[in-house]
Parts: structure tokens; sequence; C-alpha cells
DNA sequence: CATGTACATTGAAGTTTGTCAATATAGATT
DNA sequence: AATCTATATTGACAAACTTCAATGTACATG
């Protein structure tokens, strides 16, 4: 309720919201109330996580683009880092579920998983922004 | 040029792409060339580090919720977390340029930024994904 | 001005990540 | 079978991240 007030009223001097110190000590809404389910946000967090680094990042960009049709080595090419590290990157892409491999012969074909992409789109739609920014 | 044939050649045994080996002892496509622009990457890559932890996923969560009208003491009560950890996580997002803040007599007012989401959401949606998967 | 409150910064400890060399695996070639 | 080639796994080390306690800062109040 603290924050509901809080999107109508005004603050008043001397205390950050309007339910201030309801008697466990702290100034403002108790407890994890207002936020979103844990485990999504883990989930979500797992997924950007893999798309945090440089490398990954232009690792799918290149998968989108060739989409199925590159093989490891190919990748390993674009970068100059050793191949167990251009391993390790994929298999992090891969165990995240944004990607996937299909051996043929001797070489593996990387490709990016819809499914994992359009929660991190449909997420990212959500998040709505403040109008004065 | 070895992509591209890739794209619409069927692999020949023996040969992981149709100029392998062109001399520089690589099996497929030389150099860095079919990546995007390496700035582009480290940008997107720093953004993507931002929201890559659970309790940041939930901070952007709240702040796009309550936009602009939610004090660090009510974000602090959502988490189990001291209030430098909250300091510092806030401090990430807003280094990222996801989250903006704004002092109002005692307490700070975080907001998310819209175009760094914007740079997300237009790099997410031009990864295209392969057919079969 | 002295004190309290909201938030930020610093410093330190434990954990995770990025990288490579070395080694393993598995399919292809001879 | 022996060898070669593409990729994965293991082990090790340095860098970065997460967290907290302690301290600093700035506004507000008595």
């Amino acid at each position: 309720m603290a924050l509901e007030s809080l999107l109508t009223q005004e603050i008043e001097a001397g205390e950050c919201c309007t339910t201030a110190d309801s008697g466990t000590g702290g100034c403002c809404a108790p407890g994890p109330v207002i936020g979103m389910a844990v485990e999504s946000a883990e989930t979500l967090a797992h997924l950007f996580k893999a798309i945090s680094s440089p490398v990954r990042v232009q690792m799918l960009d290149i998968l989108s683009r060739y989409a199925g049709e590159v093989c490891v080595c190919d990748i390993e090419n674009q970068f100059d880092l050793s191949q167990p590290t251009i391993s390790h990157h994929l298999g992090v892409l891969r165990k995240a579920g944004l990607i996937e491999s299909e051996q043929r012969g001797l070489w593996a074909f990387y490709f990016v998983r819809p499914a994992a992409l359009e929660q991190l789109r449909g997420w990212l739609a959500g998040i709505a922004t403040d109008k004065r920014a």
C-alpha cells in the first residue's frame, strides 16, 4: 500500500513514504512484495549473463546471419582466441539454451534457438520506461 | 566468400568449407570478416552484463512498475541484502546507462532510461533465428 | 550546531569468469 | 589399424564480480 500511495500522493517532509516505519524498523514498504517472481528473475538473468560478453554477442550475431551454416572452425577464425576458449563460449551459450549444435560429419554447426530469445524480447518489451527521461 | 558458398553449396567430404586452407593454415574463412563491429558488441555486452544478475533484473522490474516513484529504501526492502550491496547494484545499472536517479530531499528516486533499453530491443529484434529449431 | 537519516564509497573476502596449454574424443582418411 | 582433423573437456591462473562491515557525505531536524 505504501507504493500505491506514493504514486498519487506527495511525500511529506520527514518520511520517505506514507507508511514509514510500520513497526519493523524499516522506513518504507515491508518485505519482498512489489517485485517479480524470483525464479523468473534468475532465469532471465541467466540468459542475459550468457550474452554479457562481447565475444558471445558477436557469436550470436554470426550465427544469426549464417544460421546453421557456420562450423565452429568458421567461428574460430573470426576471433583472436584459442580453440578451447571458443569452445567454452559456445558451451556457455548452449547451456543457457540460446544456441544448439548439430554434428555433420567431423564438424559441428550451431544455430540460434528462438525460444530463449523470445523470452528476452518479451521481458524487455514489458519494461516500461518513465515519461521524463 | 567461404561463407557465401557455404550457404548454397553442399559441403564436400574432407573440407569443412569451400575455401579450405587458403594458405594461412586455417581451414575456413580467414580473419575477422563476417562479424559485427567490435565496439557494438562491447557496448551491447556491457548493457547485457548490467542485467545479468537476478537482483538487477528485479530492480529494473520494480523501477519500471513504479517509474520514478520508488526511493532506494523501498527497493532495499525488497531484497535480503545489505544497503551497500543495493547501492552497488543500482550503481552498476546507473553506470551502464540503464537507469538514472533524481535526488528529492533526503531520498533518491531511480527511473529507467528508455534509450539503453531500446538498444537492446533493437539488437535482439535483429537476431534472426533458424527455421528448424 | 549536534544529531539522525538516506544513500554512496572504500576495503576486504569469497566466488565466478575468461583464458590458455594439455589432453581427450570421435569421425574421416590412408 | 594408424593417423589426421575438428571439437570438447580438464586443470590452472589471473581478472572481475558479489557481498558485507566500516566509513563518508549530504540533507533535515531538534
